[in-house]
DNA sequence: CTCACACCCTGAAGCTACTATAGAGTCAAG
DNA sequence: CTTGACTCTATAGTAGCTTCAGGGTGTGAG
């Protein structure tokens, strides 16, 4: 199949399996005789894996591990489990860091009922005046 | 004051408060005879604004926006209640995906309990067989 | 046979919010 | 007069794509 075909059954854009291919996520298809990509089933799994990994926040570096793993027959699967368990720690965390941004926000929120001139709004007060607490570093790869 | 100054106070580095600079999200300070920025106490202000609404994580957008409200003294602040009712969406909206994420990650990963031989992994068949459903447009720019 | 039109190709630039690097200049202290 | 901390500009890199420019391919209609 062409890879319009393709991307259209793993849900995503031609550029976008493009790009995979580029970052050696897909492995080079062969070509017609016009230079067309031409894919069989085992691209069309390869993608809706790494789609599958995607839609679960994954990295490209995450997926390229499990990738690997799964191309060595004889490794077993600690590693796997092993990521999993981490990327669910990403999620943790962020998901902690957004419920206090939501408090924060929530908070600022309050200062403010109603329109009013600007030099009255609570909001750009508090925003002018919070103390943001030194940003903590990142312990996750999730915006 | 000049930037290291500035930067260590507001909590950022001078790279980031020359970025601020080139964006337009601070403006142009004045230069010493030795081309060196001199910010007075209102950059430092508007500083502090712009690193606080990072904290909240703004974008540039919303950031502009709101400067560009309190530059207007005449203004109401309406379009700032309006703006962060809609970035407490955002988050709110984000959140709610990442819980659900989790959930499947939950699922996926009690798939595997023990290391073994990776064709065997429940983890690994269940990010190939999984139905990703079509993703939907993202209402947040939270990560 | 020729045309239109949908699809495909490559390569490069753009997006966000920075961070990092190179190579050069400024300034105060010793 | 030199050292070292600081500053300057301009450029490239990060992640995961998306968009664009400028072409080539393939198929159905007239």
């Amino acid at each position: 199949m062409k890879i319009g075909e393709l991307g259209q059954i793993a849900q995503c854009t031609v550029e976008t399996v493009r790009y995979y291919e580029k970052e050696g996520l897909l492995p080079q298809p062969e070509r017609t005789a016009g230079n067309f990509r031409s894919y069989g089933p085992q691209h069309l799994e390869r993608l809706r894996f790494i789609r599958n990994c995607r839609a679960l926040d994954m990295t490209h570096g995450e997926i390229r591990t499990l990738l690997e793993v799964m191309d060595a027959p004889a490794a077993g699967c600690g590693r796997v489990n092993a990521l999993l368990d981490e990327h669910i720690g990403h999620v943790d965390a962020r998901i902690a860091e957004l419920m206090q941004l939501k408090q924060q926000l929530g908070e600022l929120r309050h200062q403010c009922q109603a329109e009013q001139p600007v030099a009255a709004c609570g909001i750009l007060q508090g925003l002018v005046s919070m103390e943001s607490e030194a940003r903590q570093e990142r312990h996750t790869h999730l915006g």
